[in-house]
DNA sequence: ACCCAGGCGCATG
DNA sequence: CATGCGCATGGG
């Protein structure tokens, strides 16, 4: 059975429902005068290859010590933010690269994010991604979810899709799969949409595809060539 | 005691 | 150009 990124859309959103995620604590960030799209951008990078349960500790522990902002960030000492963001692993990369982003952000948009998304979006990507540690997925998870862009984010667990799914493309080639899905999927509302598939296609991955693979209840099971049980 | 998580950069061949 | 490896923690 053929199955085109909207048909999968709609599989997944019958089965799993609406999804919400990066959902993050704007009363947090109200209190504080913050912006809560800098949340989602450290999360992004503090995720990379990493259990989001291991990233809302770090995240606490910033919040804890008021500095999940971009002046927070850009003026903490490094081996500070390693402490902090112990629990997320890679700390000493990790830590590196949250400071470059914060100084990027301060220096060239005075840590304003409406500035720094109210521009097109490849020169937003291109600026992101020329940050060290800053990579396809983290930018255009950035982009998507922080910055509201119509801009499909591809993971893992995508490309691994793509190569269970009969689905023609390269499943090693980041930007053409993520072009397949822009182009297949509507036109309308593009920006939820990205969000919502993505989302659901993480959440599909590890309700049924996570050490023992549960296919038989996957709604994705008819098109899926992995489909064992 | 393993295995894996919402990657990325760098070193090799 | 394409793999392979290190990075580190916490939960199953």
């Amino acid at each position: 059975m053929s199955l085109q990124p909207d048909g999968l859309y709609y599989l997944l959103t019958d089965y799993f429902g609406t999804q919400h995620w990066w959902p993050v604590d704007t009363g947090y960030h109200q209190q504080q005068g913050t912006d809560p799209r800098f949340e989602i951008m450290m999360g992004a990078i503090l995720t990379q290859n990493t259990a989001w349960t291991n990233v809302e500790k770090a995240l606490q522990n910033l919040k804890k010590h008021n500095a999940l902002s971009v002046q927070g960030i850009h003026t903490l000492q490094e081996a500070q933010v390693r402490i902090l963001i112990q629990p997320s692993g890679f700390f000493n990369q990790k830590a590196q690269r949250v400071k470059k982003l914060a100084a990027f952000l301060s220096i060239n948009y005075q840590g304003d994010l409406d500035l720094f998304f109210h521009q097109e979006l490849q020169k937003i990507r291109m600026e992101l991604l020329s940050l060290k540690g800053v990579g396809p997925e983290t930018a255009d998870s950035m982009l998507l979810y922080a910055g509201h862009k119509p801009i499909f984010v591809v993971d893992a667990y995508t490309k691994r899709l793509c190569n269970r799914l009969p689905i023609p493309v390269d499943s090693k080639d980041y930007e053409a799969i993520q072009r397949y899905f822009e182009q297949q999927l509507p036109t309308s509302n593009q920006t939820v949409i990205y969000q919502q598939l993505h989302a659901l296609i993480v959440e599909c991955a590890k309700v049924f595809c996570r050490t023992k693979p549960q296919c038989k209840r996957c709604p994705l099971k008819e098109h899926c060539s992995f489909a064992l049980l």
